[in-house]
DNA sequence: AGAACCACCTGGCAGC
DNA sequence: TGCTGCCAGGTGGTTC
């Protein structure tokens, strides 16, 4: 599920009712996520109160005096802010319960996702490796076309690198390569900086309308607020397969890189 | 170093 | 209706 505008429109939902907040409580009913969630979490959170909510990626950062609560979604989750009556469904396996009685909960079907103790995140594995925010000043077609040197994979591969560039998965490398007109089979090093320009600020472009959507729902994502996102109902190709390309009208194709489904128009991109 | 592939897990859907 | 096989938003680990 969630690439940077799910995690963040996740995390601006919850910012408001839960930095300031202490944890009353935190309830662990599955610890098998993708790593198993640590003991003592819950003795280790108790009357710590949440200083602020960071997103690096596609992880969630929850601070606190001594440490951070690191969060993913992996591809099914979600953490959504519920009043203390709220029944437990299937699949809710963690629960941060605050001081005003709100209870942050997380839902995760495939259990891909992760919650993580992290005493330093600049020097946490998971952490220390990952590339240049899409909003950072860094990132620009200047980077990508630095990084890119020699690089024979196809440039959605590049685009979806977490080392590269964080919080690009599968649907927006999919979209942004449309917006920016630029083939995803395209070896990424045979890419020229003016066609990267037109790259970064297509990523840009299309994180910022997803986010402005409140994301993409699928199946399973919802924002803290329960409610799902809209963003598919404005893909130009992801899923969108023999139906006419918004720009020229062509049937969208399908293919796939590294395993993962992709969709372009081969007429408009090159 | 970079790239290809597998693994983890559940649920929904198409096809028979 | 049920069964089987395939697919899905991610990413660490292994192998070449």
């Amino acid at each position: 599920m969630p690439e940077l505008p799910e995690v963040e429109t996740t995390r601006l939902g919850l910012v408001p009712r839960v930095v300031g907040r202490r944890i009353r409580d935190v309830v662990v009913r599955e610890p098998r996520l993708r790593w198993p969630v640590p003991r003592g979490l819950a003795a280790r959170l108790r009357g710590a109160q949440v200083r602020a909510i960071h997103r690096r990626g596609k992880y969630l950062l929850f601070e606190f005096e001594a440490g951070h609560l690191l969060v993913h979604l992996g591809m099914s989750g979600s953490l959504t802010l519920v009043p203390p009556d709220r029944p437990v469904r299937r699949h809710d396996h963690v629960d941060l319960v605050l001081d005003s009685g709100d209870i942050v909960r997380l839902n995760d079907a495939r259990r891909f996702g992760a919650v993580l103790w992290v005493r330093d995140p600049a020097r946490h594995p998971l952490l220390d490796g990952l590339g240049v925010e899409p909003f950072d000043d860094a990132f620009g077609g200047d980077y990508l076309h630095r990084v890119s040197h020699g690089r024979r994979a196809p440039v959605k591969q590049f685009l979806m690198d977490a080392r590269v560039v964080t919080g690009i998965g599968n649907i927006y490398a999919n979209e942004a390569l449309f917006a920016a007109r630029i083939h995803p089979s395209r070896a990424s090093g045979r890419i020229s900086r003016s066609r990267f320009d037109r790259l970064a600020g297509a990523v840009r472009a299309t994180l910022t309308r997803a986010l402005a959507a409140g994301g993409s729902t699928l199946r399973d994502f919802v924002g803290s607020d329960g409610q799902p996102g809209h963003f598919q109902l404005e893909y130009a190709v992801y899923g969108r397969e023999g139906s006419p390309c918004p720009a020229c009208g062509a049937p969208v194709r399908a293919g796939r890189h590294a395993g993962r489904s992709t969709f372009y128009c081969a007429s408009c991109q090159h």
